[in-house]
RNA sequence: GCUCCUUUAGCUCAGCUGGUUAGAGCGCCGGACUGUUAAUCCGUAGGUCCUAGGUUCAAGUCCUAGAAGGAGCGCCA
């Protein structure tokens, strides 16, 4: 019978020494003609690989290269020499894919990530884009872990919708209608009573008011899926395709949601830390190399780990809007003239007085509420003041915004001004309305950028480096 | 959308106030090496200097336009 394949994680969690093991895996190095490195997907790390070359084929060793597929039978050891515990005493090897380092992009050697953002195919074969895709899937599924655990049901909200009425942004039009081919009424218009759903649709840019009539039902909900804003933005915090997570609860106001939102994060922090220390261990060290030659004041503060701990260990900051305002106008670079946008009640916080609140006053996560009305969306409760509005943002350092939320307004009277304010025709929400006319509850939740999230956690730059496919103006390769 | 920066070998970059055969490190390729850990050592090859115009006796270097990439801002998650 012939051997079966093992696992290269499963060999190192359980390792039979003495006994011969199939491998299968690519290579990442080969030294002294003698030591592969071989790692085969199913964990961040790799397994030594001991080759006499001798006993050996000339051909089969020269094909023994950088990320070659190879598949090796051998008895497993343990290792001679320090940096490993275990390795394989090679007996055959079998070149199962070559790889010509003539014409392959990839070096054995640290790439800018501006290149393999050229190469997107292949640049989650380097350790990077391996420990941060392998973080990213598991901040997804604590995100699943978390919300099953506290009564929380995923809800599935359209991508596809003819909602257009939320005011969260530029939307992609959706439509079978050719360039040049739409059918038009009478008055010259394009006439969508034509087009495939009989209606105008484009893709969603939020989840939340579907989210809401789902928590009118089931009481605590989540949504997490791909959202879509044809935005001209260009940083390194937006993408035109992102994945969110949008939570809404029944019977909970502001108060609620904060303390959901804070519990969230440093839930998914938490199990992060308890599951990928390799992982975050390279990236710490990843980080802490860039960084070896800039000027103090450009470095983080802390290493990545020592931040996510700090994170998870202590309590954010809570701060209305108007506090928020009145910190800042007594703050060292308002008084020197050093900020370069307004600091005034009524005018949004601009990225700059985010990035003082967090990184310089209190050095933490901060969560602002109480907004006023005229910066926030059309759904958020107002206050008794009647001039804010039961908003918050969570703010992180590093990356600012990474959640906005809210109580969201069930008082139809002041809902219904609020809509006109925003121009939003009321019968384009008739239904989000019927939630207020019939079983009205007061009920709240947020939007939390999940590759914001993955930025933060990975310590990312930029977060085209932490989704596998970046959708940005100008670019949708693949 | 706005502002600034970058574009020279496969990659990362150097190339001064324009001057004649365009450089380095790493990688690749060839060779050496029986315990390596970004292995090490020796050697070879490798370039439409982003594109198109222009100025000049002479342009990688200066000017104009365009393209691509990056950083920051705005919008937000």
């Amino acid at each position: 019978m012939s051997l079966k394949r093992t696992e290269i994680a499963k060999i190192l969690a359980n390792p039979t020494i003495g006994e011969t093991v199939l491998v299968k895996g690519w290579v990442r190095a080969f030294r002294s003609n003698r030591f592969i490195a071989l790692n085969d997907g199913s964990n961040f790390g790799t397994i030594q690989v001991v080759v006499d070359f001798e006993n050996f084929d000339e051909d089969i060793i020269k094909k023994i290269g950088f990320h070659a597929a190879i598949a090796v039978t051998g008895e497993l050891v343990e290792s001679q020499g320090k940096g490993q515990s275990l390795e394989i005493i090679a007996k055959e090897i079998e070149i199962l894919g070559e790889c010509n380092l003539d014409d392959y992009p990839l070096q054995p050697k640290a790439q800018t990530m501006e290149f393999l953002r050229s190469n997107l195919h292949f640049r989650m074969r380097t350790q990077t884009m391996s420990a941060v895709f392998r973080i990213r899937h598991g901040v997804a599924f604590a995100v699943h872990q978390f919300f099953n655990d506290n009564g929380f049901n995923y809800i599935h909200t359209p991508i596809i919708t003819g909602n257009d009425a939320e005011g969260a942004g530029e939307i992609f039009h959706v439509s079978t209608f050719g360039a040049n081919e739409a059918p038009l009424t009478e008055d010259g218009k394009v006439d969508w009573s034509k087009d495939f759903f009989g209606t105008k649709t484009n893709l969603t840019v939020s989840g939340q008011l579907q989210g809401e009539i789902a928590a009118m039902a089931l009481g605590k909900i989540y949504t997490f899926g791909p959202t879509f804003r044809a935005e001209n933005s260009n940083t390194s915090r937006h993408l035109s395709e992102f994945w969110m997570i949008e939570p809404e609860m029944a019977f909970a106001d502001i108060n609620d949601d904060q303390n959901l939102a804070e519990d969230f994060c440093k839930y998914l922090i938490q199990y992060i830390l308890d599951n990928y220390q390799p992982e975050l261990q390279f990236l710490d060290q990843r980080i802490a190399k860039l960084e070896k030659n800039m000027k103090a004041e450009l470095r983080r503060p802390m290493g990545l780990i020592d931040t996510l701990n700090f994170v998870v260990e202590n309590d954010f900051e809570r701060i209305t809007y108007t506090e928020a305002i009145r910190l800042l106008q007594g703050s060292k670079p308002y008084k020197k003239k050093r900020f370069e946008f307004p600091v005034e009640w009524g005018e949004d916080l601009a990225a700059e007085h985010e990035r003082w609140l967090v990184e310089k006053k209190f050095k933490k996560p901060v969560i602002v509420i109480d907004y006023p009305k005229q910066i926030k969306a059309f759904y958020m409760k107002m206050n008794d003041d009647d001039k804010t509005v039961a908003g918050m943002d969570v703010l992180f350092p590093g990356i600012g915004e990474v959640i906005g939320g809210s109580e969201r307004e069930t008082r139809m009277d002041v809902l219904k001004a609020r809509m006109a304010e925003y121009d939003i025709p009321e019968e384009e929400l008739e239904w989000y309305l019927d939630l207020r006319r019939f079983g009205s509850t007061p009920h709240s939740g947020f939007g939390l950028g999940f590759g914001r999230m993955v930025q933060f956690i990975t310590g990312m730059g930029n977060i085209r480096d932490v989704i596998p496919f970046p959708r940005t103006p100008g670019n949708a390769e693949f």
